[in-house]
DNA sequence: AGCCTATTCGTACGATGTAAGGCTGTCAAG
DNA sequence: CTTGACAGCCTTACATCGTACGAATAGGCT
């Protein structure tokens, strides 16, 4: 009788499998029994670990988080600052689940504050004011979030059908939204848009900021 | 015995009263057996009028979305965009639970086409290309949904705490997160700092924009 | 009165998160 | 070697969710 030696649980296992399920499914297929049924475990095993699921959203967002390369030192805050946003699109874009939770202020735990202090200090850093460091921060962290939403097609949940444009644009009055049509014809033909749309967006921002930082 | 008349149930009700309930508690207190509650009536006869709960949010998020200014004619396109933008902020600041629904291409509806349509074709008509207008339109888009997500606090549902800020400061090692401490002194000092934060990064897309539309 | 169709409701099912407590094994102290 | 404590896991049970199915009711017609 070959027993399995049968792993037991921990946290880091918890985890690693709640953002196994969210990066497949999506946020709505996260829950407590199938997360249960993957690790080979009945429900309540979880609540050794975790006293309510929103503790697992709060470490996983984190988990996230951590994985953003943070803004280096150096001259070129320009250069630092994108790198450092951008690294977040890409990590947000693996992880859609996961714009949804982060905005939420109540769930900031370390990783994020890491993240945030490194890029409010590299602002800081390149000059800018307190005031202008506040509103630059913002600017930049909506675009990502807003960005990455919209790239990914973000519904709560699961995630769309891969013909969903097509379709849409057959059932789309022409005549009545012209331009949400060449909207749309725009997107089909250049699947990949997200991509630079996120970093044209990205550009136009932080131009901006470099203006305002020359005209002291 | 002094009968209620019983005004009958409508879409019209059944949505306004969803509206209300999202408004008040979040978008998971809007629950088909509480919106049954409140209009005086028990869980199924909701289902006369809508054939799934999902059908209410995309309702309502159409319902949200039409009370939009939409983008005018008129020789100044950066101010019309502006006031368009602006106008959905508020909206989306009024209805908070609006903006995570939003993002859903899949709830895209005839208020949604229509806001998009007037705002993509009046960037076409300012002069900017098929694919300018698209990353424009995005730009413009991940700003306003980002940025009042931020500012809203935003938690897939339930609002925050008032204290939360104050209270999250104190929690704060600020040694080791001191842009982050300053960050936050910051926003406690200017409450409103969300509306002018949402201006700023909004004129800094314009602007940025105007200037690529100058350089043709 | 009777009937028809438009509404409304009662019951029931499977899914969800989780509270309360029970079982089993390991390990240190007696 | 026994005993008790405690870590780890599980059983049962409950409230709440969306909604399928079909029965009850109501209002306007002939």
């Amino acid at each position: 009788m070959m027993e399995e030696p049968r792993v037991p649980l921990s946290i880091e296992r918890v985890l690693s499998a709640a953002i196994g399920l969210a990066d497949e499914g999506g946020l709505e297929s996260l829950a407590m029994r199938r997360l249960a049924r993957r690790l080979g475990v009945e429900v309540m095993s979880l609540y050794y670990y975790v006293s309510k699921k929103d503790d697992i959203l709060d470490a996983i967002v984190d988990l996230v988080v951590r994985e953003i390369e943070v803004a280096t030192e150096g001259p070129d805050w320009k250069a630092a600052i994108r790198r450092s946003a951008v690294s977040a699109h890409e990590v947000l874009e693996r992880h859609p689940w996961a714009c949804g939770l982060m905005m939420s202020p109540a769930r900031v735990r370390a990783g994020r504050m890491r993240y945030m202090d490194s890029m409010l200090g590299r602002l800081r850093q390149a000059g800018f004011s307190a005031e202008l460091t506040d509103r630059a921060y913002h600017a930049l962290d909506s675009h990502i979030i807003g960005s990455t939403l919209w790239g990914v097609g973000y519904s709560a949940g699961a995630p769309l059908p891969a013909d969903f444009g097509a379709t849409f644009l057959r059932n789309l009055p022409i005549d009545e939204y012209p331009y949400l049509a060449e909207h749309t014809e725009q997107h089909l033909a250049i699947p990949q848009a997200g991509e630079t749309a996120f970093e044209f967006g990205l550009d136009l921002i932080l131009d901006g900021l470099e203006r305002i930082l020359g005209a002291d």
